[in-house]
DNA sequence: ATCGAACGTGAACAGTGTCAACATAGACCC
DNA sequence: GGGTCTATGTTGACACTGTTCACGTTCGAT
C-alpha cells in the first residue's frame, strides 16, 4: 500500500536499497521493532523479494553492520589523519590516536541505533543460503576499522610517544574505555549530547595516556 | 500445550515466575527472539494473564533489567568486602575497587543476555497503565548498583589512595573501560572465557589505577 | 530468438503482541 | 452461611510478523 511506484519490474539495485532503508528504520524507531516487512514496503517491494538478497531477517541486520563498520572506519580515519596534519612526529601521534577515539564514540554518538546493530548478537551468525560465501567480506569489513586502530597505534610506538613494551596493552587499554563510553551514553546511562561527550572524552583521555606511560607533554594543544 | 499444570486457578505468585522465566528465556535464546507468549507458556499461564502484571513485552523485560541490577550491586558489594577484608587502609580500598570492578566484568559474562537487557534501549521507557508507579521501584534498583560504586569510590578518597580532585572523574575513568570491557566480551569482539576475563581485568586495572594517581606500590597483593 | 538463471509477486502458514469480553476465586461485610 | 467487589486468569479475536512455495517476469548469454 505504501510502497513506492517502481516503473520497472526488477528493481535494479534492491540489495543496497534494502540496506539504505534498514538503516533508516533502525535509526528511527530502534532494533527491537524493525521489521524486514516494513523495509521491504519502504523500498517498493514485496517481502518474499528481500529473501533473494538475505537469508533471513538477521543477514539483513548484518548487513546494516557492515556498513556501519565501514563509515565507522572512514570517519576515525579521516579524523585522525586531520588531527595529524597539524602536527608532527610523536606529538602527531598522539594527536592522531585522540582524535580517533573521539571519532569512535562520536560516531557511536550519532548513529546510535547502528551502532547498536554492529555490536549486537547477531554478528556471531554464519551467512548461509542464497548468501554464503559472504562471511568473510563482512569479517573484512568489522576488520577495517579494526586495521585502522592498529595503525595508528603502530604509529604511537614507531613515534616514539609510546614504549614498545606497551604496544601489546595499548589495544585493549584504548578500546574499552571509548567502547564503554560510547555505550554507556546510547544507552541512556550519560546524557548523550555532544557537550557532554567532550567532556567525559577529555576526562578519559589524558589519565589513559599516562597510565600507559605517554609524556604528558606530548598531549593536547 | 507445553503449559505446565497448575492445581489452582489463580497462580500465587505471578509476576515473578514471569520475571524469573524471562531471565531464563533470554538467556537461553538471546533477546531478540524473546516472546512474552513462550514465558507465559512456561509459567503455564494464558499469554494474556501477563498483561495483569505487566503493560507490554517490554515492562517484563524492564523487570528482568531490575533483577539484574540487584544481583550486580549484590555481586559487586559481596566480592568488594571480601577483597577489603583481607587488607586495610587505603591498600583495602584499592583492593576493594578492584575486586569491584572484576565483579562487573564477571556477573556481564556470566549473565550475557541479562545483561545486555539491563543496558538495553527499554530502561528508558515509563512505566504507565496498570504498573504506574512503579518507576521509582526501577530507578532505585539501577541506581542501587550505583550506590555501591560511588560507596567504594568514596572509599579511595577518605582513605587517601586518592587524591580528593580527582575523585570527580574517577567515576567515569572506572566505569567506562570495565564497562567497555564487559560489552566487548559479551559482544564476541574479545572471547568471553574466565581466563580472558582475569588477563583483560589485569592489563586494564594497572595503567587506569595509575592513570588516576594511584601510588603503584598500594596496587595488587 | 531461445532458454536458463536471476529477480520479483502472491498467497499461504505458524507464531507474535495486544485487547475486549467473559470466568473464577479469594476477601470482606452482613 | 449468603452477597458483592476486585484481583486475577481464560478465550477468542485482530493485525502484524518471518518465512516458504509455486508462480510470473525480465535479463543476458548463446
Amino acid at each position: 500500500m505504501a510502497t513506492i511506484e517502481r516503473p520497472t519490474y526488477h528493481h535494479g539495485d534492491l540489495r543496497n536499497a534494502l540496506v539504505l532503508a534498514a538503516v533508516e528504520l533502525v535509526e528511527e524507531s530502534g532494533v527491537d521493532t524493525f521489521s524486514l516487512r516494513e523495509a521491504s514496503r519502504r523500498v517498493g517491494v514485496s517481502p518474499s523479494a528481500s529473501y533473494r538478497h538475505f537469508r533471513d531477517r538477521f543477514a539483513l541486520l548484518r548487513a546494516v553492520a557492515e556498513d556501519g563498520f565501514y563509515r565507522l572506519a572512514e570517519q576515525m580515519e579521516a579524523e585522525a589523519d586531520e588531527a595529524r596534519a597539524e602536527r608532527h612526529g610523536a606529538e602527531g601521534a598522539v594527536a592522531a590516536f585522540s582524535a580517533m577515539g573521539r571519532a569512535y564514540v562520536r560516531f557511536a554518538v550519532h548513529h546510535q541505533a547502528q551502532f547498536r546493530v554492529m555490536f549486537g548478537p547477531w554478528a556471531r551468525d554464519e551467512l548461509a543460503g542464497p548468501c554464503a560465501g559472504k562471511q568473510q567480506e563482512q569479517d573484512a569489513c568489522g576488520k577495517a576499522a579494526h586495521a585502522t586502530l592498529v595503525r595508528i597505534l603502530d604509529d604511537l610506538v614507531t613515534s616514539g610517544a609510546l614504549d614498545a613494551q606497551a604496544r601489546a596493552q595499548i589495544e585493549l587499554v584504548a578500546w574499552a574505555p571509548m567502547h564503554g563510553l560510547a555505550r554507556l551514553m546510547i544507552d541512556g546511562q550519560i546524557p548523550a549530547d555532544d557537550e557532554t561527550l567532550e567532556a567525559s572524552f577529555a576526562v578519559l583521555e589524558r589519565p589513559l595516556l599516562i597510565g600507559l606511560g605517554v609524556d604528558p607533554a606530548l598531549i593536547r594543544r
